[in-house]
DNA sequence: ACCAAAAAGGAAAGCGCTTTACCATTTAGG
DNA sequence: CCTAAATGGTAAAGCGCTTTCCTTTTTGGT
């Protein structure tokens, strides 16, 4: 391995010169400045990160850790998404993420290892409970508490639009189909449905609020058999998750039933498949990219400037495609 | 931040014996080893891997390079997958994964970080051309090359048995859109599936073969656009992507035509969504978790042995749904 | 009780880099 | 022409850990 002492040797000059026109110090002679790059150049000398780390206790890597209990991980539509526009943020800062193993079950397993590694940072998916990683700057998303360094969608509004939509439509009857009760952002959408059906004076049955577990294909399913079993069946319903959204209209298919003639699907995430189903799914785009984004400055924020930003709520958009029609 | 020193001052030891039993060295007594135990305990010790990397010149750290050309990163389906495979079976031995930043353009550059970070080993997917990392152990997913060290499906093979598959349904008027003229994995696959139709004795009029633009969605619709212009239309198509076949079905919907009544398709990938589209996609499915686990096993061998495994070609495996018919 | 061998423990060098403190020249200012 | 301030450069300490090479202690065989 090359070192800095190659350099020097090689140059004629002492490793702390080298050292400084390495981290463009001012106080360095055009002269020296081009005989150590010369030398660099003519030696092929890459700086070790390890010793560099070491002496300035920063890694310039960013950890990231994913919602241990979905089971996913890097392959999950809307998760990878958002680490992509994380990612595209972040590196213009040069940080590198480092993803480290999740089987470590204990939280506090994964909070040393973090530590172990000498991230700058931390970016948590979907973890559950309250996990401050604590000395570590860290952001959230969508974490089940409000509190400074979160970002997630405006889960509330997306159902608010969806609703709404479906009554401009004509429809009165409106069901949903919620991810899960104990994820945040299932519960928001939840809420946001419920609220905006009272305040259009829309009757929710119980039934019409059914659980599809944990937004997947198969939970969307059962929820949608269960809501067409129903006596009083709605003609339109707000699935939580295009997963989900997927599940159900296949099962609506599978009853012999049309969407959106029979009945009216509306999802949410608007993953990339969406638009090519069939029908095209409506649903509630959530800006994935945005997220990742918004997380991004934050954290360098928060890495820079010790400055804990409030919360962001990243808007949703009603992207219209043909799963809906007027009742 | 608490050293190996602090923890010398509070057990009584010195830092070597420390370090001993951080390393599991078996010359120290059990009394010292509970000492230094204890002491890490109280302390809240955590080694700093930085200074552990610089000491012995191993990061346990892997590095991930990705598709350039594609444009595509963590978001994509298939490569997602593959990783996520990959990283499952690598942090069984502790190693992590650093993304490292793509937007480096040159090859060199990115050569430079690697080396940079210290990482034991790069797995890269899906880059073009020929970039022997050099010195690093490495391992190749779709790699244009058959040099050893890769690792990718047997695309002949499963375009031989699209092929034979639709034969046995009755087909003899096979269409194929390809992913590209370039991409390794798309060559491959265009190959097996003139072979077999060769053998076969099925004739293949060279606009039979058409070019989906890089495996995408709209690429699949316009390549089968082109096929339904066609005077003597195919009654099945294989297509190299199930993106692309996504796109064919769709147009196919739009000319007011079934699938797999007027037209069968079948698809290559099997990713997740495939199975929930309508109708279910048949297709031949990568089997990117094993692909992901080999090329980890290829790696670890590399970086452990030095041995330089033989390129590996993952079976495939025809996945019988609803997009091909009878003719 | 004695000695050789095994076990236990430690001193110190070194991994590659940054940074502080300091020295030696130049250059500018009065 | 002299002093003060830049400017260019260096030695050396230190970041936290591993590892080699000793030294000291313990063990057990006779």
């Amino acid at each position: 391995m090359t070192t800095i002492y190659d350099i020097a040797k090689r140059s004629g000059y002492s490793i702390t010169t080298v050292s400084k026109v390495l981290n463009n110090y001012t106080n360095v002679s055009q002269k020296a400045k081009k005989s150590v790059l010369d030398a660099i150049e003519e030696l092929g000398y890459t700086p070790n990160s390890s010793a560099r780390t070491l002496a300035t206790n920063k890694s310039w890597m960013i950890g990231v850790v994913f919602a241990e209990h979905l089971g996913v991980g890097i392959a999950h539509p809307f998760f990878s998404e958002v680490i992509e526009g994380f990612k595209k943020h972040i590196e213009l800062y040069n940080y590198d993420l480092l993803f480290v193993s999740r089987d470590m079950g204990l939280k506090q397993e994964t909070y040393k290892h973090l530590k172990h590694r000498g991230v700058d940072g931390v970016m948590v998916i979907q973890s559950e409970g309250d996990d401050s990683v604590s000395s570590i700057p860290t952001v959230y998303i969508d974490r089940p508490l409000e509190k400074p360094g979160s970002v997630y969608s405006d889960n509330r509004q997306g159902s608010k639009l969806a609703v709404e939509y479906l009554f401009e439509l004509g429809h009165r009857k409106i069901a949903h189909i919620a991810g899960d009760t104990k994820i945040f952002s299932a519960i928001e959408r939840a809420k946001g449905y419920k609220e905006t059906m009272e305040k259009l004076n829309l009757s929710v049955p119980d039934e019409y609020i059914v659980n599809g577990n944990f937004f997947s294909y198969e939970g969307g399913r059962e929820a949608m058999i269960r809501l067409l079993s129903l006596q009083d069946r709605p003609t339109a319903v707000v699935v939580a998750g295009d997963h989900m959204a997927l599940g159900a209209i296949k099962v609506i298919k599978e009853a012999g039933l049309k969407v959106p003639d029979d009945i009216s699907i509306i999802g949410f995430d608007d993953i990339a498949v969406a638009q090519h189903i069939d029908p095209p799914l409506t649903t509630i785009r959530q800006d994935k990219d945005l997220i990742g984004r918004q997380a991004a400055i934050m954290l360098l924020n928060k890495i820079d400037h010790k400055t804990d930003d409030p919360t962001k709520i990243i808007p949703v958009q009603l992207i219209k495609r043909e799963s809906c029609s007027r009742v």
